[in-house]
DNA sequence: CGGTATCCAACACGATACTG
DNA sequence: CAGTATCGTGTTGGATACCG
């Protein structure tokens, strides 16, 4: 099977980058959920800085997965949810985050496995 | 629903990370269609320098994705493949990438609409 | 052929400070 | 609250050279 994701100017590969980015994956899981609020989903996907999270927010609402809410209210109130593209990404993209956790433990596994077969010949 | 990846300490995140990073995406879905050998996935896979892919390769044989096979010939060879346990997470992987494909016409349009909100107002 | 080692540039990322 | 701007650093990642 040719996929075009092979060819380093093709743009399905950035988009890809994109969905499987560090947080993009998180963003995606959470907001499949429900809508968040910005500094709920800080809040929420742990570890994540403003920074990257507003750059992760930007990307993904550029590519059209995530629909940007600005209310004129004050205090500001933006409120972030997935479109329907969006919300096919982040199924996909769940049940890789689920499957993984699922396999930890035999990754663990396999880890130990492999660090044992180089250790010992220190 | 709860999802320990929201953990930024939390094991699954980093095997996530393995599974959906730049390089490991492509290696795990070109060698769900079959084995390769060292060099001919790095023609395969557009781009990649030797170094990432051989990191990228010894983080996935680690956690168990992917069996290497190395053959006591001259000159050498080397074949890599999918474990059982690579070879589910390629299928995610894999549906993702070709979900990604057929959707960039969709993201196309989003960010040529989200461009256009933006500039004219320069 | 199938790597590893080294060096270096780019940028991803986080911390902080600031604005509407 | 929801960002943007700036800065500094550490990791990513490519180029090159070399080894078994």
């Amino acid at each position: 099977m040719e996929v075009s994701v092979n060819d380093p100017k093709c743009p399905s590969r950035l988009v890809l980058e994109h969905v499987t980015s560090r947080w993009g994956v998180l963003v995606l899981a959470a907001l499949l959920e429900r809508s968040y609020r910005f500094s709920e989903l800080r809040r929420t996907i742990g570890g994540v800085s403003e920074k990257m999270l507003a750059q992760t927010l930007q990307t993904l609402e550029r590519d059209g997965f995530v629909h940007r809410e600005a209310r004129p209210v004050i205090p500001p109130r933006v409120d972030y949810s997935l479109t329907a593209l969006g919300e096919e990404a982040a199924r996909k993209v769940w049940e890789l985050a689920r499957w993984t956790e699922r396999r930890v433990p035999a990754v663990e596994a396999a880890r130990a496995a492999y660090d044992a077969r180089r250790a010992p010949l220190g």
